[in-house]
DNA sequence: AATGAATGAGACTTCATTCAT
DNA sequence: AATGAATGAAGTCTCATTCAT
């Protein structure tokens, strides 16, 4: 039941072409064109262009994920693998989208809170996750650090994944690895979060 | 003794706008205006606009590091924490002209090239600092994925250091720490690199 | 009822400007002055300059004269005269037009291939006449080049009609003489072309 | 002993752009460069650009050619095929230079005014040609008639080469031949001219 | 004599936006 | 509600020309 409707499809070639070619490039007229509406059509439905943009920033997919879905209890490598293997298929559908964001966030607001907005979500994923995986006998700051680290490495993988003409998984699991066995090694040293209690 | 001649003024007056409005929608006549020089002369020593960027890019100073100024041999968490230091002083000195290359790296290939070759420098230098601060007794593929894990995590706190407000340095420590003491929980285990040897 | 829209007087202006001035020394801003619409009327309607002249060429009124119009049976030194005249009214009123044809046609092809199609339109015109003065009792190398002669006799003289301040029509009588008469001395020697059986 | 000099070159150069693309679509940078010179020396040797173009129509070859040296007496179509096919030869060598000529006759007077002083020069030419072929037995009127048209035969001929991939020289033959044709049938009527008495 | 830097007017073109219908 | 004509500001870039050396 996609929604078909004229908006929509202007929202969708917006996005298209802002990802392709960046928002100040891309002319609205072109906009129009390739949603086949009529030129009018798209200043009838969003006054300034910007307004595009920040209709795009609302209409973002919630991107949360379910920790339930991908932990598996007592496997901290295994369920770190999960979550990333999860974050890249989302991410590889909206890959446009999350550039797009990147371009824009530092000369639009909206973008940059969304942004941010995100990334604090993945944190927060990362961390439950963690802590699901591990039972809750990890002392806060490893968690922290730990999460902290894996989103800005997703992120940053992301974020260059059409730089480097997509980054090898492979490699990415090594790093992955080697925070999960480092985290391992800290189980039962210091004292886990209140909240694991 | 700084270079005052018009095309310098030019250069960085270029720099300063692309980082503050983007590249798309800063008007060469701004550049000018910015720099106290006739429209005419920004054309007459960059005939197109893009070629202001690609000389921006050709102009990015030199980043390297010598590993020795920052290593404290056996220190490894202060080493990569010098490291890291001295990285933000130098970042701090051309955020504009960070952020504006992450902007158009999507658009622009002499802008991703240079930033995918700046990231590989990067992961080198971690190696190397490490390599340095632990003697040489770290398996090979532990030091690379500690690299690529900060070279990412670095980059990444400098690419949205303008979103944040400024990435609190102290919360970055934490996971620069969670790094260290990972690899030094390693020493000894697996065999180190040939190079090593 | 002249159409009196927009882009008719767009098109009429360029006309005029194109003919005084040429092609390349002719600002589109000094059209829309002279058409005495806003400059960004003309580029709404022609993208690009050189669709202005396109679009001449299209609208280039078809010459197309029925020799019965001007061709008096029996007599083909008043023949002839009757279809120079009537040539030369209709050049009159697009002097301009032409001598724009005739500037352009090196660097334009679409006005290059115009001006050849009206040449040998103008050729077979002549024949026409010539055969229907005559009888059809001419050989087909005769009128063949008595109309070439006299094709390119006219043009030349539309051609340089500007350039020698109107070439005296009486002069050009005595050539036209001199080609009637020429073909009335060969009537009757050589075939006649098997069209004219 | 081809005169070698800067300015020299630049004119050369100049003849060649402004044949290949038309005056006003030349800049003068492309010249110096062609010419293999400094961009300031052709505002040096000619200050204005149109400077050029009258220092070109200055130079133009002395087109004057000797009835002598074409002429068979007696064969007057042989007469004048001589005759055009030296203009033939000596036009192609200059091509460009006769295009150009054309295109900007409207606009430079200085232009039309060697336009028409070189066509009025063939017409004479015609004349003196047809004069000494035919021994002079033939009106003053027929001459003129007959020298006009195939002046502007072979002008319009001239004109169009590279619309026409080049006029088939066949076909002109005729033309050519059939005007010899009728010259000779009037041999004898009419009063021949004073100055051939 | 010769040159390359410098200039500024202005060319073409694009485009967001408005508006009448 | 929807549309395409219309507008004018502004953008990039070109170029003849000047000028200091």
């Amino acid at each position: 039941m996609t929604d078909d409707s004229a908006k929509e499809r202007i929202l969708c070639a917006a996005e298209e072409l802002f990802a392709e070619s960046g928002f100040e490039a891309t002319p609205t007229s072109r906009i129009a064109e390739r949603a086949g509406v009529p030129k009018g059509l798209v200043h009838y439905y969003f006054r300034r262009k910007s307004d595009l943009l920040a209709a795009l920033v609302d209409r973002l997919p919630d991107e949360r994920i379910e920790p339930a879905a991908v932990v598996v209890p007592g496997d901290l490598a295994g369920s770190l693998r999960g979550l990333v293997g999860e974050l890249d298929r989302r991410f590889t559908g909206s890959l446009g989208l999350s550039h797009l964001l990147w371009r824009e966030a530092d000369t639009h607001h909206v973008v940059r809170d969304a942004l941010s907005e995100r990334f604090q979500q993945l944190v927060r994923l990362m961390r439950s996750v963690i802590v699901a995986a591990t039972g809750g006998r990890l002392a806060g700051a490893d968690i922290d650090n730990a999460s902290g680290l894996l989103a800005r490495a997703v992120t940053h993988r992301h974020a260059t994944a059409r730089h480097t003409g997509d980054d090898r998984p492979a490699e990415f699991d090594g790093e992955l690895t080697f925070v999960a066995n480092a985290l391992s090694a800290r189980v039962g040293k210091g004292k886990p979060p209140a909240s694991a209690v």
